[in-house]
DNA sequence: CAAACTCAAAAGTACTACTTAATCAAGAAG
DNA sequence: CTTCTTGATTAAGTAGTACTTTTGAGTTTG
């Protein structure tokens, strides 16, 4: 019985909270919590109290767990993003965070120029180079690999914490993007040249170039992404 | 003894290891917590759980609770956060909020433009007009509570949870500045100007000015606390 | 000397008993 | 008849104990 009913349950209850399936408003107690996931009075209240800190749900005595409003979610919580991009809205979930990588990028990319190591430089020109070859190639598995790896590492090379974290949510932007027939056979040979002028500027350190190629970059995608949302992308 | 022993521990645990007090690495003991904190098991079990799902700590048996490296915290986290701005390293903690919000302003400011309730293009307006005045009148506290009422309410116009989340974020940013004597007697004009041009846009959906003259805005403003921060800021 | 084996330490799980707070309703006072 | 008080009840919060599982480390054995 050791194997970690925490997690399990966490993950049920998180779900049905974030797809909707268990509404705002909606007051549930702990006791029922219990038996409707065959836990224990102890996991029951650790999944919880978990779930309280990211701000799901909030308990008070007399009443019971009641799930809080959207707003007031912590919606940087990877497992949140996770629950959210597993469930019925998956395509607002998209949209959303495309948004915020379309924010935060350009301005990361501005960030990598003034401050990544010289090692970082010549990593990201290499994976620039990379991107080249296998978008020539058709190889649209490689392509995903080292375009996540090329934007990961420019995020943490901005050297702010809060961007580097993004790059998960870049991740699942970007193969959610391969994943769904988004993508063309071959990448655009726009965008592919885009990637090499972001490795060239910031390899020169040169801040302003670095970030408005990456802006056209995400401005791109961003535009491809959200033409797919307002027709129709079911799953 | 039934007052929230749970927060006050989270709290102050949370606050050592956000702090480097407790450096990555480090490994505790369950039991010993308990004792050092004063605290039941219960509550301290559940305290590392939280700990574990804000990424602070790992728990393995037979070893105890690791401390993890602050790359694998969950910076969005708004404990964490607060954690941090209170800690010893504010400037760093404060310099990377204001990055974070200079990159995602612009973009909700443009969003807003778009998608904005004609009453929330009315109100944006009016809190323009009301930093006019205040400012002329060099009232910093009134000027400042419409300033967070401002960038509030355009990041919820947006209509992007994830920006929505950051109005605190932009709260903490503008209020540092005001607190710790950055701001001189009167608002800086052109800052003002330029507030009133970003309400006007969005009032006339007009996503391209909102964005630049959002842009400008937080340039300066993160000129501004990087340019201290550089200097000195003790506190 | 290496591989397997045993032991013990520490987290995980389960359960029970008790405490605190808050809601709701009944009853007393105005 | 309304309002305030008070008490009963309910459900979460806290405490503590017993038991299980994992796993690192030391030990034995081939």
């Amino acid at each position: 019985m050791g194997t970690d009913r925490h997690e399990e349950m966490l993950d049920e209850l998180g779900a049905a909270i974030a797809s909707g399936e268990l509404a705002p408003g909606a007051v549930l107690r702990s006791e029922e919590l219990q038996e409707r996931y065959g836990a224990s009075r102890t996991v029951a209240r650790e999944v919880v109290r978990v779930l309280e800190t990211m701000g799901l749900t909030s308990s008070r005595r007399r009443v019971g767990v009641t799930v809080r409003e959207p707003a007031e979610w912590n919606h940087y919580d990877p497992r949140l993003i996770r629950w959210q991009l597993d469930g019925a809205d998956r395509p607002a979930a998209l949209r959303t965070l495309t948004e915020l990588r379309s924010a935060v990028e350009p301005c990361a990319a501005r960030f990598a120029a003034i401050r990544a190591t010289p090692e970082e430089r010549g990593r990201i020109r290499a994976l620039a180079v990379h991107l080249q070859r296998t978008a020539r190639a058709r190889d649209l598995d490689a392509f995903l690999g080292h375009d996540v790896a090329f934007h990961d590492l420019l995020l943490s090379a901005s050297r702010n914490p809060m961007f580097a974290q993004l790059s998960s949510v870049v991740a699942e932007v970007l193969a959610g993007r391969t994943g769904h027939g988004l993508m063309p056979d071959e990448p655009q040979p726009e965008a592919v040249a885009l990637h090499v002028e972001v490795a060239e500027a910031i390899d020169l350190a040169d801040p302003v170039r670095a970030e408005r190629a990456m802006r056209d970059i995400v401005e791109q995608a961003r535009e491809e992404i959200a033409a797919a949302v307002s027709s129709n992308l079911g799953d």
